[in-house]
DNA sequence: ATTATCCATATCCTATAAATATGGTACATG
DNA sequence: CATGTACCATATTTATAGGATATGGATAAT
């Protein structure tokens, strides 16, 4: 049996004529009476009965029809969800985040354009870090991620660099450097730095461990954050200070301050990461639309950069 | 796009390989690859990654097959059921049943005879009167009627005897001829007679009309039954006697005595009705089982054709 | 380096759906 | 009552498409 005898049978039985059946299908009459007759032998019962005047539908075809018009809204369906797909219209995407992410206004930005952009999509959101991002994406529980480079593992993941954020240095209230605008990391040699476990994003730790290095001093470590964003609190409680991208400045915890770095200073990079063996548009589109942000976005004004309404 | 289609991408997805799926398939690899390059071409996806050893699902690929699966099910049903109904196994039959039938033993028997045969066959059964069941039936509300011959309009529909069941009179507790096993008509001329209203079953109605006629007396009409049952608790009320099928002498209330009619006797008969243009499978079975269960019921005893458990 | 495995391409063949022509039947109409 | 019309069925031909066979190419295993 085939789909085309189902569409047969529904229109014929929609029409109660094979002719006017056959107009309606684009084909001739007699093709269309013996697809009839080959479908029936085939089922083993008679579907029609036929009349002078057109056909019937017996009993038992009527019990047949709902369910062969079932089978063709799927088959149709199926290829209108097909053609979707190609195009990267419907779907789902699951998208991981290393932390401190959404606080970059460019993110939520880039997610509203793209939803915007193909509204039937269902988008899940994950915060998580960069190791446990790549391990996601291995095994298929994330489908796209942005993450601190480098990747621990690259293969089979496709890197795309987004931007290198600049870092500020985060004061408690009340520390006597906290009216200088520009600091330089010797000047807080002394003050304990609070910072991640390295495993939440080796990437961005070393970058601020060795901006440290060249600078010539060595701090004393304070307490561990539990995230990026987590640093922020312990240094409001006064238990040291803390090197930040910028977006974390948006964060007014405690009366922390915070201020530009003078050289040598850390660059948080941001890349959005996919499985190498992925090609759903869908993806595809989410990175342009990420890369393409990204760009205009390094070229805007600070003030643009972080809305007023954010800051 | 064709069902075939989507049993071969169903098939290479299981296997992981075209080769070993044109195995299971019955074919040659060639062709299979020919076919699922179509089925991408045609929906625009690619549902496989071609590998050094096999093929793989794209993430396309896999959101799809589960959707070709639920396809693929319901056509096997289809064939199934439409197999099924050929060989009148499956379905469902509403039947029809005139005043008082349910309680000839014969009728049940037959219905529990027919969902052994047809063990899949759903059954609902309404009781009505004959003209509302041979409504039922010409506006396809009711597949199957035992009714009380003559239908009023027989066109369109089929009509098989099944029985002529003997009457009896009912009379009250304390009647005069309570002891009397036979009793003539002549014998309650000046009884007030309960009966139904002739609009729930003329044949019946009249039969037992005519029968006083033909006995040369014409009775006193009590009230008025709501239906053919209903008249035995008019007769224990003592509002009168009753003629009634044998089969309602299972009905013990208020002391109602039954009593063999000597000639003339009216007959109550019994008939199975369907549309003409009826021909499932199940229906004709049915008629079947109920007429050659009337056969055999027709030459019992009398203890046989009341068993003891139900008198 | 060689073999094996698996997918892709090319060509041929067969099966099947569709078109054309025609016949039969019941209902409507003059 | 005869004719015409509408509709389905049958027969024959044609074209298309699916399948088989043969072969080539790429990659991993030995």
């Amino acid at each position: 049996m085939d789909i085309r005898h189902l569409r047969y049978f529904v229109t014929v039985a929609d029409h109660g004529s094979i002719t006017r059946a056959a107009e309606e299908l684009g084909m001739e009459q007699p093709p269309l009476s013996q697809q009839i007759k080959q479908l029936e032998q085939k089922l083993g019962v008679a579907l029609f009965e036929r009349q002078t005047r057109g056909v019937k539908l017996t009993e038992i075809g009527a019990t047949l029809l709902p369910r062969a018009r079932t089978i063709l809204d799927l088959q149709a369906q199926f290829l209108v969800t097909a053609h979707g797909l190609a195009r990267g219209e419907l779907g789902h995407i699951r998208l991981g985040l290393a932390g401190a992410v959404p606080l970059l206004p460019l993110i939520p930005l880039a997610i509203r354009r793209f939803r915007e952009s193909a509204p039937d999509v269902t988008l899940s959101l994950e915060e998580s870090n960069t190791p446990a991002l790549c391990a996601a994406l291995h095994d298929h529980s994330t489908d796209l991620a942005i993450i601190r480079p480098p990747v621990p593992d690259p293969t089979r993941l496709s890197v795309f660099h987004l931007l290198d954020e600049p870092t500020v240095i985060a004061l408690p209230r009340g520390h006597r450097l906290a009216h200088q605008p520009v600091i330089s990391l010797d000047m807080v040699a002394k003050d304990p730095l609070i910072i991640f476990p390295r495993e939440l994003g080796p990437g961005f730790h070393d970058a601020i461990l060795s901006a440290y290095q060249l600078a010539g001093v060595t701090p004393p470590l304070g307490q561990q954050a539990p995230q990026i964003a987590g640093t922020v609190p312990l240094v409001a409680a006064g238990l040291g200070v803390s090197v930040v991208p910028r977006s974390l400045s948006q964060i007014h915890a405690g009366g922390v301050t915070f201020h530009t770095l003078s050289e040598p200073a850390p660059r948080a990079t941001l890349a959005v990461a996919i499985r190498s063996s992925q090609n759903m548009p869908l993806v595809s589109r989410f990175v342009k639309i990420l890369r393409t942000a990204c760009r205009k976005w390094e070229n805007m004004s600070l003030e643009d950069q972080f809305p007023a309404a954010d800051v």
